[in-house]
DNA sequence: GTTCCTGCAAAAGATTTGCAGTGAC
DNA sequence: GTCACTGCAAATCTTTTGCAGGAAC
C-alpha cells in the first residue's frame, strides 16, 4: 500500500468518525460518497461522483450526493473547488487528505493537483498578518497544459 | 484623482480599445458593463452588475451582461472569480486593472482584495517549472473575517 | 444598407427542497 | 419504535441560446 493510499484510508476513517460523532448514521449513500472521494486524486463534480458510483457500486440519487457533500463541507472534511463552467467540484480535505493546489488547463479543462512548499510557506506567513482567522486556502494556476501546447505544434 | 482611479480609467480605455480592435461596436450595454466593472474594488456576480446598472444608469438585460462578460473574458480584460455558492463573479483584469488575490469570509460571504509581493514571487517562480504555459493565477484565502470574529466575542 | 448589439422569452443545467418510504440504532 | 437517511419529483436559480427589432458604422 502506497503512502498516499494509507493517507486516504486514514481520511476515510477520520471522515466516518467525525460524521458519527456529529450524530450522523452511516447510510449507504453517505459511505459510498466518502469512499469515492477518498480514491480520487483531484476534485470531482456532483455529477461525476454520481456517474462513478453508478458504474462502480450502485446508483445514488443526485440529491443525496449534494446533501452528503454539504455535510462533509460543513465538517471541514471536504472542500469546494470552483473552477470554470459554473460547475462546482469537491474533494477530500482536512486530516489525512493531504493539501494540494490546482492547475487548470483552459483548453482541455483538465484539473491537476500540485504541491509547492515555498508557496505554502508564503501563504502561511501571509495569513498571520491578515487580521482574519484563516481556515484554508486554494491556489488555481490557469494556462495551457503541456499536451495541449504540443498538439498545437503539430 | 487617486492612483487607483487613474489606473481604472486606463483600464476602461484599454478595454474599449481592445474591444474596438476586435471588431466590436460600442453599444450601450457593453460600455455600461465596462464602466461598472472599472469602478468596483472587487469581483461582482452578473446579478449584482445588473442591479447596480438598474440603480445607477439604466436597466440592462441579464443576457447582455453575460454576453459582454464572456467577450471581456475571452479578450483577457476580465477574469472569473468563483468562490462559494455556485455563483460566478467577474472583475476587471489585464493591463491597467491591477492584479490582486482574494480573502473570503465564510460567515458573511464578503470578498476582499489583497496583494502580497512575496506570494506573487513564489507563484512566478513556481510557474516556470510546471511544463505549462501559465496565463494567470488566483489565490483565495478563506476564514472568518475580523468583524465576524469580533461579533462572536460579544 | 449591412452587420452587429440588445432585449425578450424559452431552454438548459446545476442545485435545493418537500415528502414519503426504508433502514440504522 | 423512533429518528435519521434516501430517492423521487418538483421547484429554484444561474447561465445560455434563438430570434426579431433597433443601433452603429
Amino acid at each position: 500500500m502506497s503512502a498516499a493510499q494509507v493517507a486516504r484510508s486514514e481520511w476515510v476513517a477520520a471522515a466516518m468518525g467525525a460524521l458519527a460523532e456529529a450524530g450522523y448514521r452511516r447510510g449507504g449513500a453517505r459511505s459510498a460518497v466518502v469512499r469515492v472521494l477518498s480514491e480520487q486524486p483531484c476534485a470531482l463534480s456532483a455529477v461525476e461522483i454520481g456517474e462513478l458510483l453508478a458504474r462502480r457500486e450502485h446508483e445514488v440519487s443526485r440529491a443525496s450526493i449534494y446533501r452528503v457533500l454539504e455535510e462533509l463541507e460543513r465538517l471541514g472534511l471536504a472542500q469546494r473547488v470552483e473552477v470554470g463552467q459554473g460547475i462546482v467540484r469537491h474533494e477530500a480535505a482536512g486530516p489525512g487528505a493531504g493539501h494540494h493546489d490546482h492547475l487548470l488547463c483552459e483548453r482541455c479543462g483538465r484539473l491537476q493537483p500540485f504541491h509547492d512548499e515555498r508557496l505554502e510557506r508564503a501563504i502561511a506567513r501571509l495569513s498571520g498578518g491578515l487580521g482574519m482567522v484563516v481556515s484554508e486556502h486554494e491556489v488555481v494556476i490557469r494556462g495551457d497544459c503541456a499536451s495541449c501546447v504540443s498538439v498545437d505544434r503539430n
